[in-house]
RNA sequence: GCCGAUAUAGUUCAGUGGCAGAACACUACUUUCGUAAAGUAGGAACGUGGGUUCGAUUCCCACUCUCGGCUCCA
């Protein structure tokens, strides 16, 4: 077993061929830097004429020749003013060595072949005898900014897959394929969930019926949920007139990813994009007592989000979001025992979806970009992040902790889960908030008969409707369980001749609440068992001669087989059972 | 938004400067069948707008959508 700075030194020395390659290939090339990644390893080059993924063959057979004549890296020292006039026609290197002369730190160039490249080092010995040649794949070509920040210039980043066999490989190849199967978008459309349409729009998703039913039982959840958690459930307009969001302050922070306004009779509406300074003129619509908190305004709230178009995917990146939104309105000393609360809710939906592979992530602001990015309150800012990091630590809940990440109103608790293909993905959102409820004058009259502004909880466990959706399909690769499967149960006659008795079979599942479908189509058995399990239907019914004769049902089930007879009294409840208990 | 790629029936994929092909799905008929595809027939497509050409789905340009990234995010 490689071990892990093997790996990596396997990927570096890689990264420093694939530069020579280039260079070789495209000698007025501006290569700049090259790092290994989990799967491989890129780097960035600034090429004078644009090339495409076809370029790629040429560029990994030249890696290939190079390969054999590199022995050895040699490591060197250098001055600042060496390195300097080594890359004077290289501006990203220029810039590179800058700073790490600000930061007193030694320049080293690195040699292999005839290729030199500044480097902090960390390589294989003898790359011509340590690297399979056939055990990296250059992947596919991407534009990358330059230190990743869209206002430097894009350069071209070319990926590569690396790994100590061929073996290996073949294999994390063969896994990404398997991967792509129970990708949300494939199995959308084979599920019937949902839909783009060119004239609706993109990000825009089109709910179909089974889309609809996995939404009627995920709201139904939360509403259950909530209402014995103490919310209680308000609707709000989906557009507001611009003073409102000048008031909240949302509109400089939030104005890029916002729907132009509706000019009308000489207003401006825009569409909501949150739902909070809606919530909050419910808190400001009548007088408050310390008696009424904490107060908790619960709603699936659509809200609309004009996002880049380069990043729309699926349903996990989208302009429409109905998200499960709350806002929790408490006093200072009710702060604690309600964020655990939210966060006890939280772990109570995990254990429910079986959602194990997570991260809490704790974003805090920056005391840098006060009055910038963050409102201005450095004592506000400590003192919620404070309490937020004690209740993380009382519940024992792992999580990591990123500066200069949090919303501008208040630090917040992410939880990152991860797509199919691997992209990264905040799921749902606890975000605390010190600024708003201020600017909307929102105060209660506390028992000393004085006004207090209160703080506000914002939380959505559930996320929104796309992305929960989107990920809920790859997480149980379209084998939903049996309370949120569009169609429970599918009801399959041997012979046109059992078609009436399976149609009672039928109407007593509806009956029952139970969604099932009944398949009488003039098809073999066979075909119409094929067809149940492609659709991924949690349990079928074979009625046939033997069925009728002792008026019972055949039950067999996508994931644990063939169940025997039953009687249809036994079959309602232990269905019914299976979709209360939400396995 | 930026860099690169793609676009042919509902889906997956062929193909061509001169009448557009398959499989599955769909519809009808035949068949009446006990566990992942019965048979026959039929309807159904070249993303949009320009250009080149006698003729463009094919070549060129622009746009749009989608895909892979970057940035951003629930």
């Amino acid at each position: 077993m490689i071990n892990e700075e093997k790996l990596h030194n396997l990927r570096h020395s890689l990264a420093h061929l694939l530069a020579a390659a280039v260079i070789e290939l495209y000698p007025d090339t501006k290569n700049t830097i090259g790092p290994t990644i989990e799967d491989g390893f890129y780097y960035d080059f600034d090429f004078k004429s644009p090339i495409s993924d076809k370029d790629l063959p040429k560029i990994e057979k030249k890696m290939r020749e190079i390969l054999k004549t590199w022995k050895e890296f040699q490591g060197e020292e250098k001055s600042e003013k060496e390195a300097k006039e080594h890359f004077k026609k290289n501006e990203y290197k220029i810039e590179l060595i800058k700073e790490i002369e600000g930061k007193k730190e030694k320049i080293t160039f690195y040699k292999s072949g005839e290729f030199v490249d500044l480097c902090r080092g960390g390589h294989l010995e003898n790359p011509a005898k340590d690297i399979s040649p056939d055990a990296f794949k250059l992947d596919r070509v991407a534009g990358a900014y330059w230190r990743g920040d869209e206002k430097n210039k894009m350069l071209t980043r070319i990926y590569g897959l690396a790994f100590e066999t061929k073996e290996e490989l073949d294999a994390y190849i063969k896994q990404q394929e398997e991967a792509e199967k129970r990708d949300h978008r494939k199995l959308g459309a084979l599920l019937d969930i949902f839909e783009y349409d060119d004239d609706v729009g993109p990000g825009l998703p089109l709910w179909l019926p089974n889309g609809g039913i996995i939404i009627e039982e995920l709201e139904k959840l939360a509403k259950e949920t909530e209402f014995t958690a103490g919310y209680e459930r308000v609707r709000t307009p989906h557009i507001a007139k611009e003073s409102m969001y000048l008031k909240s302050g949302h509109l400089p922070y939030y104005k890029e990813s916002m729907y132009p306004p509706i000019e009308y009779e000489g207003g401006k509406y825009y569409l909501k994009a949150m739902n909070c300074p809606h919530h909050h003129k419910i808190f400001a619509a009548r007088p408050k007592s310390y008696r009424d908190l904490p107060l908790r305004l619960a709603e699936y709230g659509t809200v609309y989000r004009h996002e880049k178009s380069g990043e729309l995917f699926g349903l996990m990146r989208v302009r429409m979001l109905s998200m499960n939104d709350a806002h929790i309105y408490c006093a200072k000393e009710q702060f604690v025992s309600e964020f655990k609360a939210v966060n006890e809710m939280y772990l109570k939906y995990f254990k429910i979806f079986g959602i194990g592979k997570y991260v809490m992530r704790f974003s805090t602001h920056d005391p840098k970009e006060l009055g910038k990015k963050y409102v201005d309150e450095p004592e506000l800012w400590l003192e919620t992040e404070k309490m937020v990091r004690e209740v993380l630590i009382e519940s024992k809940i792992p999580y990591v902790e990123v500066a200069n990440e949090a919303a501008f109103y208040g630090p917040k608790i992410d939880v990152e889960v991860w797509s199919a293909i691997g992209k990264e993905f905040t799921l749902a959102t606890n975000q605390v908030d010190f600024a708003i409820p201020k600017r909307f004058n929102l105060v209660y009259t506390d028992k000393d008969g004085k006004p207090r502004t209160p703080l506000c909880i914002h939380r959505a466990p559930l996320g929104t409707h796309e992305r929960f959706i989107g990920f809920l399909i790859e997480h149980y690769a379209g084998n939903f369980p049996l309370w949120l499967s569009p169609v429970q149960v599918k009801v399959i006659p041997v012979r046109m001749n059992h078609n009436e008795y399976a149609k009672q079979v039928f109407e007593l599942l509806k009956e029952n609440n139970i969604r099932a479908e009944l398949d009488d189509a003039d098809e073999n058995l066979g075909s119409k068992v094929r067809s149940a399990k492609i659709s991924k239907i949690p349990y079928w019914l074979v009625i046939g001669d033997k069925e009728i004769t002792s008026d019972k049902v055949t039950l067999e089930s996508r994931d644990a087989g063939q169940l025997g007879q039953l009687s249809k009294e036994e079959l309602v409840s232990k269905l019914l059972e299976e979709i209360k208990s939400k396995k």
